[in-house]
DNA sequence: GTATCGTTTACGGTTTCCCGTAAGGAATTG
DNA sequence: CAATTCCTTACGGGAAACCGTAAACGATAC
């Protein structure tokens, strides 16, 4: 059982419901925050005082305000509550569904369960703070079905730029200026002819257009 | 002040959340459901009841799961439950933000309030409650603004045809045979560039990539 | 019927894109 | 220092898109 819980979650309502869930599960000591930077000297600070956080349970995405942040994201939030308490345990809730990134928080980030906001989301989170007491992780298994099943392609940093430059309406014959000026390599037309083409076959797309609506929907840009 | 209140959303922790905001606002009598369909029978019913509800509280899109459902969103919601009783209230609580569907759903469906699940979503809320029974409508000033931002073109439906078949990866010279085939007019080559070039130009793109990615980001595909 | 106006379609020249092939370069290996 | 391999770039022919103009069509008015 956990005895002191961290949530970082910015919108009120996931907030509210994350601690109701909390104490219907026999937690008491349970503390929440609105944003990235408070969690983290949440955790610095329990650490100091040799009365660390059992589990922290984050969001992934956070809205931006008018109130500036150094940590802008729950993964970085993560990575930055490791360096400091690596015992910790996390679980993240989170609207996301792409396997590709959820994939990425057990293997990158070593986290314990993640939830996802849906139907059933505060009896997965019971689901899941049960496994974690148990030291076990935990993922719903309609999304460990469709972790197995996804194999999207990898956009590197250089599809991405020629991507977004397509996306603005950059002519493609003018794109190798473009990165010469830039100092991006490889810059020669045909280079850049046969990635789009790289790209396209390995999503089994034919046209630029098609290219750049699933680059949106899945959010690469 | 409203009497009777049906919340209908699939997420249990957002589900939770808006029942205590209805409690903290002084709002006893509410009902909460999972389903559209039920929540269109219970709009039904308590018509036929001669206890209608004042308001519909619901979100816009609902996961599928293994209980089939007739009306699979919220705005068919909507339409369905407005065409049994015009004058109740309806309050689209959604993690939506693209500008053109919020818009929309004023326009078309007559909505009194949109709450985006977001940092302040509760206290908006009750805001949009106090509006709500003050027979005002009710949208944040931050999204006010982006809708007037992206107005700048009014798409047509022909136009999200014609984007739509772009964007799925078709050949600009092979829309014709498509539109002679759907019966949509017109069906001519030189109509059709000629309207995305009109388009292109009221928005002032240059390039097809460039219109695919504006339509995603404001939402109308 | 014919004149007029607006819309739709057809056509042709130019630009851009697409795609295969080959040449150039750098790093690696024997 | 060749030989090889891999990556990058150059080139050229053909396809598609772009763009202006002109012809065809349809509705309306006279």
């Amino acid at each position: 059982m956990f005895e002191k819980v961290l949530i970082a979650e910015d919108h009120e309502s996931s907030n509210i419901s994350i601690r109701k869930s909390l104490e219907d599960f026999g937690v008491a000591g349970n503390d929440y925050v609105y944003y990235c930077d408070d969690a983290l000297s949440r955790i610095s600070h329990a650490v100091k005082c040799n009365s660390p956080y059992d589990l922290l349970i984050t969001d992934l995405s956070f809205d931006e305000d008018d109130t500036p942040q150094k940590i802008s994201s729950g993964s970085e939030l993560i990575k930055a509550v490791k360096a400091l308490q690596p015992g910790i345990k996390v679980l993240v809730f989170s609207a996301e569904s792409k396997p590709a990134i959820i994939d990425q928080l057990f293997k990158d980030l070593d986290i314990d369960a993640y939830v996802r906001k849906a139907r059933r989301d505060v009896t997965e989170l019971k689901l899941a703070f049960e496994a974690i007491s148990n030291k076990k992780k935990y993922l719903s298994a309609e999304l460990r079905n469709s972790i197995q099943q996804s194999n999207t392609y990898e956009f590197k940093e250089y599809d991405i730029v020629l991507i977004t430059l397509l996306s603005n309406g950059m002519l493609q014959k003018n794109i190798p200026v473009y990165l010469k000026k830039k100092q991006i390599k490889p810059f020669g037309l045909s280079s850049i002819e046969k990635r789009l083409n790289y790209i396209k076959e390995a999503l089994n797309f034919t046209k630029n257009e098609q290219l750049i609506a699933f680059c949106k929907d899945i959010g690469v840009i």
